[in-house]
DNA sequence: CTATTTTCAGACATCACAGTCTGAAATTGG
DNA sequence: CCAATTTCAGACTGTGATGTCTGAAAATAG
């Protein structure tokens, strides 16, 4: 099992493809689909909750497309995220049990605790921009390949 | 998207059961599957896998059942989660992309790189034995409620 | 206005995981 | 031997995530 559900990981390559086009004002979700080599219309669902959730907007008919609703330095991983996938990664137990702290913790609650505070920082901390940055500056993939 | 799947969550708490009833020879998974409050059928199919991997043996008639194949200081959590798992969540990309390496890293390698590592060595160096003594001395639960 | 482009919406199909069920094989106790 | 107990084996079903398809709605260009 991935850590990321396949919706995430697609949302994730898309915001950063859009946001690593800082040129362009709407990229095409056919563009997208194209470049990251994913199903076109599996990703057009995905960003259309991106929209409704209001991290993106979206624009129709010619030159339309998406585009980020705010500076992707204000975009966290955690903000994506949370959009698409109606996971308790960073809040259930690692066990399955119901109800995770302390109050009863299972046998493996303290260590889990601490590698998940480590998991949630990183996808609180790090931007949409600092990671865009990084693969214009670096020439890093978004895709197979 | 929890981290481990159903059935890693049920060997782990099945095999921490049966480590933290030392007294007994065997443990049967009738009494295992109710004390978890898991399906009994299934239990059966996961603890068969674990048998056939080694880390547990089975034997059948009245009073038998399954018990550890070696001490429990022995076994890892990463030994149960590599028989029951195909995952490679401690290899593959984050993102999902084909090789995850440092030639063709994509923009989350390095952040995602630590913090698996982090996660590795946590499931490698912790045995059952540990844990089944902590479930023992502080009476920490394997099941809901 | 008309044709084209593009997102929006939802039905439908596919697939893997989770869970259920039935029966066979082994072991024990009487 | 016989009956009861328990694991072993595999077929079957349910469910949610993944992926495909068709058409409507909005915007642009001519
Ligand atoms: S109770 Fe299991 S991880 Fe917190
Ligand atoms: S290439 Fe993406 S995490 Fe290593």
């Amino acid at each position: 099992m991935g850590l990321l559900s396949k919706s995430t990981e697609y949302a994730l390559r898309a915001v950063l493809y859009v946001a690593s086009r800082k040129d362009a004002k709407y990229v095409s979700i056919r563009e997208i689909s194209d470049e990251l080599g994913v199903s076109f219309h599996f990703l057009t669902k995905i960003l259309q909750r991106l929209t409704r959730k209001g991290l993106v907007v979206s624009y129709r008919g010619p030159g339309g497309g998406v585009a980020l609703a705010r500076p992707a330095g204000r975009i966290t991983l955690m903000d994506i995220v949370e959009a698409v996938e109606e996971s308790d990664l960073f809040t259930s137990c690692i066990l399955g049990l119901a109800g995770c702290g302390e109050k009863k913790p299972c046998p493996l609650h303290g260590q889990w605790a601490r590698e998940r505070t480590g998991l949630g920082k990183m996808f609180r901390q790090t931007t949409i921009a600092k990671l865009a940055g990084h693969v214009v500056r670096d020439k890093l993939r978004l895709a197979d390949g």
